[in-house]
DNA sequence: GCAAGGAGTTCAAACGTTTGAATAGGGCAT
DNA sequence: ATGCCCTATTCAAACGTTTGAACTCCTTGC
């Protein structure tokens, strides 16, 4: 009955009530150490008066005491690009049996969020933080702030290891490589590739692995056959981005019989342009995406792409966080780490032998 | 250089530094009332000190000294849904002009997840919550707790308005009854349904709106083309229930020319299932989602679905919670709200009119 | 000469915890 | 009796803020 004015129990709520004083209703609840020469009478009223009152210690007051937020901030570019998910999920489940919590944020692809969401973890105290990085990352220097705040920091997406932060990236070269060397195997040497957009820097490289990887195979690329994707201002909308590629292409009148696109989403937009025009994948035309995110995964045909193990790459890097966290506290420092992931072909059905006519593409 | 042991800067760092109180640091950095009679030479060396210094204020002083966190907990039942997404993007914006930020958490369809982050939603002395729940969330008590509590609270996609707690729903009834109402438009009699999993409390009123406008249209539904999908353990894996039930309703061997499935996710599976017998989408059969889920918008063909206003309920939803911790705040209650949120048909390319020559599906 | 008021700053208490040190009352061996 | 440990409990300070009240100078008006 005794609630305080913050309309929330406290200790002392529990321990007028019940007749203790605020240190021992502390003990008894947060057991500590002492709680074992607490006796157990005295224990169970406790216990039993916490519950009857609805008692949750309040974090704020203790995390100011205790010195630590037992929080691990998340920050997302986007949570609405399918791309970002898996690796929330991998760091939510490397992060379950530690008690560190996770603190999600998503940036939504604004560079003013980004910043703010960044300074807010330094006001709440992060005990380390986990970055989902694109574009809209262009060196904000509280990152540096962060840093400066001797804050664990592990980067998805982005090699930061030149500022001393540990870094964790999908090697594109390899996996541009890959999928070149996929379509190529299909027998398919009339190949469209689909760029990525300029500011990404996955693109750069991805590009690198696809021109190795042609010139390997003894395949020239045709660059009338080598669109660029826009700046993506809509996040997942690489969608429309495909769209429009693929009508483009088709508009060229250049024959081709396979399609690299940049990612899922666009090689998800360019089917639709190919369909748009009657063009049946993979039956007329192969195309392959990269990444393996869930629409097209569940798309038919299902989209053969170069997969990255986001859940892995997620889990990892949450085991980095802890375990600097952890020779933190023991006054050390760790390395700083940079991870290169291995991308894994997977063959679905949007891919398939150049048909034997070697059927043309229908053009205007 | 004064760094306490807690590393991070305090305002009595800054205030050693330039030699005023933590009083006055504090007023000039919280720019408080009383620091319009700070001078001016004052304040710009305070400033000027607390950037040096590299200060943010500690939130959980902060917060614990004003006896509110600023924070509104948003509890999603599962981040890897597509559908969730929509929801928590509109409830983000709709929290942006206020100064309260999300607390995002992730349930990942797990119970106990979802206890412990309700538990979390207390001691983190959240302002308001809102909750995205879906058949993991089985009346815990703890909301009521959370209800005790003072703390406004909304629920999306369940009706909790008899336990007092503000509710929002997409009309179900209506919605599954436009699905066959357009199917039936389309020509469509023979129209196989799948029903969504019993402990979904969206399958049951969505069922007697197909029903409804069976009947209304004269259609009887033949009971042999009516599948049940089974309790989802995976979340988002409404795709494999719609393979199998795809697969089922082929072996059957009973004829239909439509499929009705209760999400999107279903018809994704669905279509694929077709696509494994060679049933063309929408040539030889048409298939209707709901909810309008990205991986439904980017497929090809694009799924014609009956769309959930998502976006539009999460902004409605933090409208909803920022008003009620205004009106509790004057001291008064505002009412317990219902929102039934009204569908609207997206009609795309998995469905068409009935093919003149009434073919059959190819069965075993 | 003095009250009144304002500008500029500081005091000190409070928010709800945690925790090292202190206390009180044993019992038990010397 | 004294000293010592043991058990059960409490004191009081601290975490980093904020804020109502107080304090010290000044100026200004009467």
């Amino acid at each position: 009955m005794a609630q305080q004015k913050s309309g929330h129990v406290t200790l002392l709520d529990i321990a007028h009530a019940c007749g203790y004083s605020v240190s021992t209703v502390s003990i008894v609840l947060s057991e500590a150490p002492l709680s074992k020469n607490v006796a157990s009478t005295t224990r169970e009223r406790i216990r039993k008066m916490a519950l009857q009152l609805g008692y949750h210690p309040d974090a704020y007051a203790r995390s100011l005491r205790r010195r630590h937020s037992q929080t691990i901030a998340v920050l997302a570019y986007d949570l609405s690009d399918p791309f970002c998910i898996p690796l929330v999920q991998g760091i939510q489940s490397g992060l379950q049996p530690s008690n560190y919590i996770p603190f999600l944020m998503d940036a939504q692809t604004r560079r003013k969020l980004f910043d703010s969401y960044l300074m807010m973890i330094l006001e709440r105290r992060a005990e380390a933080v986990i970055v989902i990085a694109s574009w809209i990352f262009e060196e904000t220097n509280l990152l540096a702030d962060i840093e400066k705040n001797k804050v664990p920091i592990v980067i998805i997406g982005r090699d930061l290891t030149p500022m001393n932060i540990s870094s964790m990236l999908i090697d594109n070269q390899i996996g541009g490589g890959m999928a070149l060397t996929h379509l190529a195997k299909l027998g398919h040497t009339k190949i469209a590739i689909i760029r990525g957009p300029e500011e990404l820097v996955d693109s750069e490289p991805r590009w690198n692995g696809v021109q190795h990887a042609a010139a390997e195979a003894g395949i020239v690329l045709d660059q009338r056959l080598v669109v660029q994707l826009p700046r993506l201002t809509d996040s997942a909308f690489g969608f429309e981005g495909g769209l429009r590629a693929a009508r483009q292409l088709l508009e060229a009148g250049r024959p081709f019989t396979a399609v690299l696109a940049f990612d899922d989403m666009t090689a998800l937009g360019v089917i639709r342009g190919l369909a748009e025009a009657g063009v049946r994948v993979p039956e007329d035309c192969s195309v392959i995406g990269f990444d393996d995110v869930l629409p097209a995964r569940v798309a038919t045909p299902g989209i053969t792409t170069v997969q990255q193990p986001l859940q892995e790459m997620g889990l990892l890097a949450s085991k980095w966080v802890l375990e600097e966290i952890g020779v933190r506290q023991a006054g050390n420092n760790g390395p700083i780490r940079l991870y290169h992931a291995l991308p894994k072909l997977v063959a679905r059905a949007s891919t398939g032998r150049i048909a034997r006519g070697g059927k043309k593409k229908s053009s205007a």
